[in-house]
DNA sequence: TTAGATGCAAACGATTTGCGCGGAA
DNA sequence: TTCCGCGCAAATCGTTTGCATCTAA
């Protein structure tokens, strides 16, 4: 997939920091527009390694007034849309997205508080994604992995 | 995991079922009642591989009388606190459950219909768990993989 | 008899949709 | 000026909770 968006592979460690500004020329090449709700979610995505959830982001408008959840929701759908970010499960009630860099993360979740921590390690499952294609018939394959436990703090 | 539920270690291609009484009586060991809701929902989850949504087994009552959503999610609340079936994400709004058969599988799900098919293949995320636990401080880790693309069927 | 299950109704939280207005191109 | 994106309000959908009733043990 490394192809598919024009992110560098950045050396990680984990995740180099893209300049703003290059996520917003990224976003308008799409067709997006440079709006003020655009840039907060952008800086926010780009600060965090880990995958943000979608109350996280309601913060983007500034403190104590959330932004409107519709337009966060139809920003994030046309940001996924494009590639531009990604959409991941969790296992939780509330989505949660990160940018799309130029590689692939997985993840463990905490039990308990529902906090994620990023793995900074091979994804066992990558090269997988081939193999399941041949004897489903599938196209297009592609993965989600996510580890589950008790975070230190829990316990 | 082979040891924490007291499931044979069927030879698959794909899970071999387990007579509807063994199952009964597991469940009774766990010290739920035997009911015809839980009676209904452990044939419908016995007789699919695949992991069942909520909406399949509302259906669980008879025909054109789905039965009570709240019973039904307590139902498998308490299955799954019991260890006997396992929820999965699926990325999906309405969670999916599958028997805990004693060993572990993943699966492949189609982003156009939202169909599910069980992958018969050794898992390449199960023996990272232990590493995982190491490297990040978290304890009793599992974990969930899916494949996600596009079924024959749709395209 | 009695703790565990059920059914119903109502509450909740996440996500979606319709619509008129405002701002980026 | 023209669309795209926004804010607001209301609708949907999945899931949870409270409570009175029922029932398997």
């Amino acid at each position: 997939m490394a192809h598919a968006h024009p992110h560098a592979e950045a050396s990680c460690k984990i995740c180099a920091e893209e300049p703003p500004a290059a996520l917003l020329a990224a976003c308008r090449a799409a067709g997006l527009r440079r709006t003020h709700l655009l840039r907060r979610v952008l800086e926010i995505l780009q600060r965090q390694s880990a995958p943000v959830s979608i109350r996280e982001l309601s913060a983007a408008r500034g403190v104590r007034d959330d932004c409107d959840p519709a337009t966060l929701y139809r920003l994030l759908q046309r940001l996924e849309a494009k590639g531009l970010v990604r959409r991941i499960g969790l296992h939780e009630r509330a989505a949660h997205y990160t940018l799309r860099r130029g590689h692939h993360h997985d993840y463990v979740v905490c039990r308990e508080c529902g906090d994620v921590a990023l793995l900074d390690m091979a994804c066992p499952a990558q090269k997988l994604e081939r193999e399941v294609g041949r004897r489903t018939g599938f196209k297009d394959v592609d993965h989600e992995l996510q580890f589950y436990g008790v975070c230190p703090k829990c316990k």
